[in-house]
DNA sequence: GCCGTTTTCGGCCCGACTGTTTTCAGTCG
C-alpha cells in the first residue's frame, strides 16, 4: 500500500471524527500523522516490517497498531466502522468552504441531506435556515460557498509559476497607497510550494483600514468574501481566492512570520515558545508572566528572541527545522548566487527560440560561468529533434563560439530520447563525442511501474548519460508523475554516479520537493536546471532554488554549484 | 490520540471575521 493511499484513510478518519464531534486533540492527531506520513522518505511498508512505526513522530501505540492492520490486512476495521455511522458523501459537505464539522453533522442528521445538489434544495426552500444558529445569511452564504466550491474544483490549485505573476499584479496595483509599506508575498507562495491553493499578502499601514478599502475596490478584485479592519478576503481576476492581512509598521517580523505558515510550523513554534513562558501572535511576542508584548520589525530579530536561527520560508513545514534551528545546526540552503550555469538549455536547433550565442551571452549576463546546450535527439520529431549529422554540425559551431566568445563556456550536448524499450535515440559512439548527455523520458508514458523503472534504469546504466531530466515527467495540473520506483531511480543513480535533474520549469518542478529530500538524504547527486527554450526562460532558475530548498539541498549537493574547472570532472569520470 | 528540562496525566496555538446572539459559537488560516 502507498503511503500516499495511507495518507488519504488517515485524513478520512479525522474527518469522520470531527463529524461525530469527537474530542478535537483526537481528530488532529490523526492530522498530524497523516502529515509526518506524507513528507516521510521511506514506505510505511517498510516501517512496518522493521517495527520502525513509532520513529514516525505523531505516530503512538494506537495509530501504530492501525497501520500495521492496515498494512498486513488491505483493511482497518476501525475506520469502515466509522464511514458505516454515516451516509456515504457527507464528507462533500465539509469540502465547502464555511461549512465545518458542526454545521455538516446537523445538515445530515436534521435533514438527512448529504450530498450538494440536496443541500442547495434545502437552502432554497428555508429548511437550512430554521436549524439552530443558523439563519437566512449563513444558508445564502453556503449557497454562494457552494458555487465557488464547484467551480474551484474544476480549477483546483494552481502551478507557482502562475500565481506569482498574478501576485505581483496586486502587489503593483497596490504599491503608491498612502501610509502602505512592507508588503510581501506570503504563505505558500513564500515558502516556493509547487501549487498554490491561494494568494496570501501582508503588509503594514498607518491606517489598515483606509488600505482595505483601497484593496477591495483594486480592478483585479473581482468578489469580496469578507473584509475587516485589519483583513480582506477577496476572488482576484483569475478565480484565486486572495487574503490580505494588515498591521502596525512595528509588527512586521512577526506578522510576516505568522503569515508565511506553514500552519504546522507555525504550531509548533507557539507550542515551543509556550514552554519557555512565551506566546506568539502576528501582533508580537508577549511574556506572559510580566503580560508585556515586544514587537519585531523583521523575522530574524521575532526568531533569535525565542533562541532560534533564522529559519528560511521553504523549510518551514513543521519537520525538523525547530529543533535544528535551536541548536544551531539547520543547513546552509542553496541560493541563486551558488548556480555556476545551466545545464539543459534548447537553442532555435531544435525547438528552442535563440541562436546559441544569444543563450550563451544572455547566461554571461546572469553570471554564469557555462552553460550547455542540450537540443532534442531526432526521436522527437515534433521538437525539430537534432540526427548524427545535425548534432556534428551543431559541435562545431560550439567550438567556434567557444573559440570567441569570452567570459563563458558552453558545454555540447544532447537531451537524448529515452525510447520505451530503454534504448536511447542517439548510438553511444556519437554520445561518447559529447560533454553532457541528459536522459529523458518523453514518451510511452502510460507504462506500469516496473517497465518505467527498468527504462528509466537502464539509461542510467548507459555510461555516456550524465543525468536524468525530468525524471518523473509530470505537468502540474495537467499530467500525473509517471509510474516509477522512484527508490529504485535514486539508489541506481545513487550506485553509478548519476545526477537527477530538478527542472525548474514552473510548469514542472520535477524532482519535487519531497524526491528531492530523499534523493539528497541517500547521497544522489542533484542538478538545477531549466530546460530553458529562450533567454528570459533562464530565469526559471529561482523557481528550481526555491524547490531545491524545500528540500533541504546545500550548494554541495549539487552539480551545477560546481565551478567551471570543477564541473566538467562529473561527466569526465 | 500524542507526548513529556516542572507532567506517564492533563494538557493540546492564537486571533479575525461573520452571523446569530444578548455574550458567543462556528469556521478559517
Amino acid at each position: 500500500m502507498k503511503n500516499s493511499e495511507i495518507v488519504k484513510i488517515l485524513e478520512d478518519i479525522a474527518d469522520l471524527l470531527e463529524l461525530k464531534g469527537e474530542n478535537v486533540f483526537k481528530t488532529r492527531a490523526y492530522q498530524k500523522a497523516a502529515r509526518s506520513i506524507e513528507f516521510l522518505g521511506e514506505d510505511v511498508e517498510k516501517l512496518v516490517k522493521e517495527e520502525r512505526l513509532r520513529e514516525i513522530p505523531g505516530v503512538g501505540e494506537a495509530i501504530a497498531k492501525k497501520l500495521t492492520e492496515l498494512i498486513n490486512t488491505g483493511h482497518l476495521a476501525y475506520y469502515d466502522r466509522l464511514r458505516a455511522e454515516f451516509p456515504d458523501g457527507i464528507g462533500t459537505l465539509l469540502e465547502v468552504p464555511g461549512i465545518g464539522p458542526r454545521t455538516a453533522f446537523v445538515i445530515a442528521k436534521e435533514l438527512k441531506v448529504t450530498t450538494l445538489e440536496e443541500l442547495e434544495r434545502a437552502i432554497e426552500d428555508g429548511r437550512v435556515a430554521e436549524l439552530p444558529r443558523m439563519g437566512e445569511k449563513t444558508a445564502q452564504n453556503i449557497l454562494q460557498q457552494i458555487k465557488a466550491y464547484r467551480k474551484k474544483k474544476s480549477e483546483q490549485r494552481i502551478p507557482l509559476g502562475s500565481a506569482l505573476p498574478a501576485a505581483d499584479a496586486l502587489l503593483g496595483a497596490l504599491q503608491g497607497v498612502p501610509g502602505l509599506k512592507n508588503l510581501t508575498p506570503a504563505g505558500s507562495l513564500r515558502r516556493f510550494r509547487d501549487t498554490i491553493g491561494d494568494i496570501d499578502i501582508v503588509g503594514t499601514a498607518d491606517d489598515p483600514e483606509e488600505v482595505i478599502q483601497a484593496f477591495i475596490r483594486l480592478p483585479q478584485v473581482r468578489e469580496v468574501l469578507e473584509k475587516g479592519s485589519t483583513k480582506a478576503s477577496a476572488i482576484i481576476f483569475n478565480g484565486l481566492q486572495t487574503d490580505f492581512r494588515l498591521l502596525d509598521h512595528d509588527s512586521f517580523g512577526s506578522a510576516l512570520q505568522y503569515s508565511t505558515g506553514s500552519k504546522q510550523h507555525n504550531i509548533d513554534l507557539r507550542k515551543r515558545a509556550e514552554r519557555l513562558g512565551l506566546s506568539l501572535s502576528e501582533y508580537g511576542i508577549t511574556e506572559v508572566a510580566a503580560g508585556k508584548m515586544e514587537k519585531f520589525a523583521s523575522e530574524e530579530a521575532f526568531y533569535r528572541r525565542q533562541g532560534l536561527d533564522y529559519i528560511p520560508p521553504e523549510i518551514r513545514e513543521g519537520q525538523r527545522e525547530i529543533e535544528l534551528a535551536e541548536k544551531g545546526l539547520l543547513p546552509r540552503l542553496i541560493q541563486l548566487s551558488d548556480i555556476k550555469g545551466d545545464l539543459h538549455i534548447h537553442s532555435s536547433w531544435s525547438d528552442g527560440q535563440e541562436p546559441i550565442e544569444e543563450l550563451a551571452i544572455a547566461a554571461r549576463e546572469r553570471g554564469y560561468e557555462y552553460i550547455a546546450i542540450t537540443d532534442h535527439s531526432v526521436g522527437l520529431g515534433i521538437a525539430r529533434g537534432l540526427n548524427e549529422e545535425r548534432l556534428r554540425q551543431q559541435i562545431k559551431e560550439i567550438e567556434d563560439i567557444n573559440r570567441r566568445l569570452t567570459g563563458i563556456h558552453i558545454f555540447t550536448g544532447l537531451e537524448v530520447d529515452i525510447k520505451a524499450n530503454g534504448t536511447l535515440d542517439m548510438p553511444d559512439a556519437v554520445l561518447a563525442g559529447l560533454d553532457v548527455v541528459l536522459g529523458a523520458v518523453h514518451s510511452s508514458m502510460g507504462q506500469n511501474e516496473d517497465q518505467m523503472t527498468r527504462r528509466i534504469i537502464q539509461a542510467i546504466e548507459n555510461p555516456h548519460v550524465d543525468i536524468i531530466a525530468h525524471p518523473t515527467c509530470r505537468i502540474l495540473g495537467e499530467r500525473e508523475a509517471v509510474a516509477v520506483n522512484i527508490e529504485a531511480v535514486f539508489a541506481a543513480a545513487r550506485a553509478h554516479n548519476k545526477a537527477l535533474e530538478i527542472s525548474a520549469m514552473p510548469t514542472r518542478l520535477d524532482l519535487k520537493d519531497t524526491h528531492i529530500f530523499r534523493a539528497r538524504e541517500l547521497g544522489v547527486k542533484l542538478v538545477i536546471n531549466t530546460d530553458a527554450h529562450q533567454r528570459a526562460q533562464l530565469d526559471f532558475m529561482r523557481f528550481g532554488i526555491g524547490t531545491a530548498r524545500r528540500g533541504w539541498c546545500e550548494a554541495k549537493d549539487v552539480l551545477n554549484a560546481l565551478p567551471l574547472e570543477k564541473v566538467g570532472e562529473f561527466w569526465l569520470k
